[in-house]
RNA sequence: GCCGAGUUGGCGGAAUGGUAGACGCGACGGUCUCAAAAACCGUUGUCCGAAAGGGCGUGCGGGUUCGAGUCCCGCACUCGGCACCA
């Protein structure tokens, strides 16, 4: 970097100067606890001031960092700019404005690293909060540093056990359509109010049977079922943490589905909530339809096929009632659970050779199917498209037109989704229509298809061919459009016991256990039954125990047959209590799984609101102030919440179940833990590669002769993540050294819109420091270092420059639009620049306006006006709508829509006398040329249009 | 395939249906300097023109309108999500 030793301007605005002024501030807030936001009540309330109003409250949040070893690079702290220009805008404004930043610091990261060095986890996560305190406190952000955390604080451990523990204890009550304490639904087997699903009564129940029945319906429970098995990484995995090509988010490795014995979260019991109250908040559309796809309700139907020879039915699932009178055939997963009952002891007769794959009898038939679909990973599944599958022997009855239709298995039909069955139409459905043509089997239209088409028709129209017809008919909807006839046909199953509307969904249970060290350990033991128990609340939090090896027992990444085993699993001290849980002390083994990463960001917004409080999750009135309705019927939660759309399906949807389960069991206020979502983009980065395909160091990159060189031979450019792998890391540190923090702040927020994602470009930064340079040298003198304002009066002007800036940045504030809020402020710089105005009438709003983007810059200038207090509760300029006109406008004259003359005209002229000027416009005369002016549209006082 | 977002100078981007390209970077020219850097001033969509002025321009093709980057219809491409979900 330059030396500024000799250069003649020593009290210039460098980076050195705006280091002394920034770390100054920055000292300077901490110790007057500037930015500290007042509670209603508890440690955090003002002393003596109880009750007192705090006014209106304004809570900030970013999507808390995990606390990378890495440290931050530029693109790290966009989001967290922005919020924090939200949060000093709002101080402007008056607002008790609630902004801090704890970090999410369980995970995988810290556990490889603790597996490779041997040092515990907490040692090394420690150290990366740690710095990244430093980098982030450097940058000026207005947090409340009281209220900030990390998730694995035992303080807040225990907090989320206690969360955990309340699920745990709490059922659905469909009815109701809200969580209720388990005690309750106990109360109600008991009572005789409620039996057990196969009828029996409490009193009927051996104890065990009676846990059994209540833990099934707890909504955190262990369940054996198919999860997601990654042997890479040695743990199961939810569903939102595998990719489409069924592979791990994390790592990339195989993820198999096995069938083990795991806690769920009952998530799926609020499906229609989760869903229903995205129209309640304030989101990007694009979020509120992802969380939609991932829940993905379908509205249909579930009808009954009787199977007469094997004495059973099956139900399927369609959103296609309509079509049921073109079901030519039915299709059940391999895996369902009533094939061995409907495979027969041999083919029918007549039975196609080609629905048999060749095999004697339908039992090895399907058998040999089923063992083949078995062995196909899920990906593999997906890649294969082609239809595939065996006849079963049976045929089962189209409810609505008697007809037989042979029963099949295919691996096109999944196990998982709906019931697992479904009927099939070719004629209206393209993977049916594609079975069909495979196999054979007869394709009838239900729609009728425009001229011409060909292949099953999805498209709406008029029914066909989907009458009943002999004696005693009761169904015919020939001629109804599609939802005339979905309707038609659900209330005749409905009125003949064939079946009946309903809803499914894509949604599954969440899975919540990890087989890993670094995480939250469950509050859970085991009894001599082996059933779970919560820990009490004394005894919480339940910590980590010291184990030799951090690591869970990984394997090779395709071995799919290899079994989780935990590393807690290997503490054999702490696995094995004992504990006094009522009935005198008792051996217990503890729950050696620990929760996955999401536990701690699932209901971190509330812990801001009361970060201290030893009794409560937070104090109901610290809850209801920061984060209750602000309407009635509004859903509360966080005014303001920004972060990448990384997290639409997994934190987002997590944490709102977590909160509407704290919802109904009355421990928070409000239904919606984030009611205002914003995602920014992301900061990206060139990469450079040489001839061999070698990223070099894209610092050394020059540009030259329109190509890039490095080290004098050509390289590539490519454009990517900013990261190690690409070597194309900028880190902030290195801009404070260059630039100072709020020439960094300035250039983030003006490089474009905040949703935008955007390349990072070190030598753009520069034009901030100018702008930055230019409004200090506007009241400073860069050579004596006095003050240059002055108490003149503003011409009209400059007037109107100001107050339309004021106007101006206000909207941009108010709506996020800090790039053309930057490009306001430097415009008026640049006209008081121009004009030579010092005046502190143009000065002092100027330097408030820049506070929330700039604040050490705006406090340093602040103070240097007079103002021995800082700046941060000063009031924000507010714009006179006296100077909002100016003396005269240009108005523009279009002749068939283009612009032929300017002329300068008073902002009340009349549109006779506009009309009058315009066509007496030299250059607008000639364009006209004599033809006869048919129209004028004046919209005075701007424009002037004449149609000729 | 379905859903969502997007496509504007050399680059990042700005524009309540009303002067397209604010603001910034870069580039070019200048001031200062022995020189360079920094800083400051000016020019900068493109083509024709000495100038005045004019032609063409917001992914492509249509449409509505006195007037379209903006509204409507169709298409292409890019990015994100979902996907044999019945």
């Amino acid at each position: 970097m330059t030396t500024h030793d000799e250069t003649p301007a020593s009290y210039r605005y460098t980076s050195e100067l705006a280091g002394d002024i920034e770390r100054r501030w920055q000292d300077r807030w901490d110790a007057e606890g500037t930015f500290e936001a007042p509670n209603p009540t508890g440690d955090l309330a003002v002393d003596g001031a109880d009750g007192q109003p705090l006014g209106d409250k304004y809570f900030i949040m970013d999507m808390f960092p995990y606390p990378s070893g890495a440290g931050l690079h530029v693109g790290h702290p966009l989001g967290y700019i922005a919020t924090d220009v939200v949060g000093r805008y709002r101080r402007m404004q008056g607002d008790n404005v609630l902004h801090s930043l704890g970090y999410d610091a369980f995970g995988l990261p810290a556990e490889i690293h603790a597996v490779q060095t041997g040092e515990h986890p907490r040692t090394n996560t420690l150290a990366n909060i740690a710095n990244m305190r430093r980098q982030l406190r450097r940058l000026g952000l207005a947090h409340d540093p009281r209220r900030s955390f990390a998730t694995i604080d035992p303080d807040f451990v225990r907090w989320t056990q206690w969360i955990f523990i309340q699920i745990f204890e709490s059922w659905y009550d469909d009815e109701q359509q809200r969580a209720r304490p388990i005690s309750e639904l106990r109360a109600e087997y008991e009572s005789g109010a409620r039996t057990a699903p196969d009828g029996a009564g409490w009193a009927d129940l051996e104890p065990l049977e009676r846990r059994l029945l209540i833990d099934s319906r707890r909504l955190a429970y262990v369940d054996e079922s198919p999860v997601n098995w990654c042997p890479g990484l040695g743990t199961v995995l939810a569903n939102e943490e595998v990719t489409a090509d069924g592979r791990s988010e994390r790592g990339n490795f195989p993820v198999f589905t096995r069938n083990l014995r795991q806690w769920k979260m009952r998530i799926t019991a609020y499906s229609d909530r989760l869903i229903d109250d995205l129209e309640r908040v304030d989101w990007p559309e694009s979020v509120k339809n992802m969380q939609r796809n991932w829940i993905g309700r379908s509205h249909g139907a579930r009808v009954r096929f009787q199977v007469e020879a094997a004495s059973t039915s099956f139900d399927v699932f369609t959103t296609r009632p309509d079509t049921l009178f073109g079901a030519t055939y039915a299709v059940l997963a391999p895996e369902h659970e009533l094939v061995p009952a409907l495979v027969t002891d041999a083919w029918p007769a007549g039975t196609p050779r080609s629905w048999t794959n060749g095999l004697e009898t339908p039992a090895e038939a399907v058998a040999a199917y089923r063992a083949v679909a078995a062995a196909k990973t899920d990906l593999e599944r997906q890649e294969n498209k082609d239809k595939t599958g065996v006849f079963t022997g049976s045929y089962a009855t189209n409810p609505v037109n008697g007809e037989q239709v042979p029963v099949f298995i295919a691996d096109y039909v999944l196990t998982g989704y709906g019931t697992g069955a479904i009927m099939a139409v070719p004629g209206g459905d393209q993977r049916d229509f594609e079975f069909a043509e495979a196999y054979g089997l007869p394709i009838v239209h239900t729609v009728q298809p425009p001229e011409g088409h060909e292949g099953a028709y999805v498209g709406d129209g008029p029914a066909v061919n989907s009458a009943q017809t002999g004696e005693g008919a009761t169904l015919d909807v020939n001629g109804l459009n599609i939802a005339e006839a979905k309707e038609a046909v659900v209330a005749w199953l409905e009125a003949h016991g064939a079946g009946e509307g309903t809803t499914t969904y894509r949604l599954r249970d969440w899975l919540f256990s990890r087989q890993r060290y670094w995480g939250e350990p469950f509050p859970i033991v085991y009894d001599e039954s082996d059933q779970p128990i919560a820990v009490p609340d004394h005894l919480l939090p339940v910590e980590l125990p010291e184990v030799p090896d951090y690591s869970p027992k990984t394997y090779e990444p395709d071995d799919a047959d290899s079994t989780p085993e935990p590393p807690l699993a290997r503490a054999d001290d702490w696995v094995h209590v004992t504990l006094d849980l009522g009935d005198g002390p008792r051996p217990y083994r503890r729950e050696t799984n620990t929760m996955p990463n999401w536990a701690g960001s699932s209901w971190y917004e509330l812990r801001y609101t009361d970060p201290h409080n030893p009794d409560a999750v937070t104090d109901p009135a610290n809850e209801r102030y920061w984060l209750g309705p602000k309407t009635p019927g509004g859903t509360g939660g966080v005014d303001l919440y920004v972060g990448g759309v990384e997290h639409a399906v997994l934190h987002l949807l997590y944490a709102r179940f977590w909160h509407k389960v704290l919802f109904d069991l009355g421990h928070v206020s409000s239904e919606e833990p984030f009611h205002r979502l914003f995602n920014q983009g992301y900061i990206q980065a060139y990469a450079f590669v040489d001839e061999r395909g070698v990223y070099v160091e894209a610092s050394q990159v020059e540009e030259r002769d329109g190509g890039f060189w490095y080290d004098g031979r050509p390289v590539t450019r490519e454009y990517g993540k900013m990261g190690k792998s690409l070597k194309n890391v900028v880190t902030p540190d290195e801009m404070y050294e260059a630039y100072g923090a709020d020439t960094f702040r300035v250039y983030e927020m003006s490089m474009g819109p905040l949703d935008v994602s955007r390349p990072w470009e070190t030598r753009a930064v520069v034009g901030a420091q100018r702008f930055l340079q230019r409004v200090w040298r506007l009241l400073v003198d860069e050579h004596t270092g006095e003050s240059l304002i002055d108490d003149a009066e503003l011409d009209v002007a400059t007037l109107h420059a100001l107050h339309t800036t004021i106007d101006g940045v206000r909207g941009d504030m108010e709506n996020l639009r800090f790039n053309t809020a930057v490009a306001k402020l430097i415009e008026l710089t640049n006209h008081l620049t121009k004009v030579g105005v010092s005046s502190r009438a143009a000065v002092e709003p100027l330097v408030l306006m820049l506070a929330p983007l700039a604040p050490h810059l705006a406090e340093e200038l602040w103070s240097r006006l007079g103002h021995d207090d800082s700046l941060t509760h000063a009031p924000f300029p507010v714009a006179d709508p006296a100077h909002l006109t100016s003396a005269s406008v240009t108005c523009v004259v279009q002749v068939l829509g283009k612009v032929r003359g300017k002329i300068e005209v008073s902002p009340d002229i009349s549109d006779d006398d506009l009309t009058a000027l315009a066509l007496a416009e030299p250059n607008v005369v000639k364009t006209i040329d004599g033809r006869e002016v048919r129209k004028v549209i004046v919209k005075a006082p701007k424009l002037v249009s004449i149609v000729v």
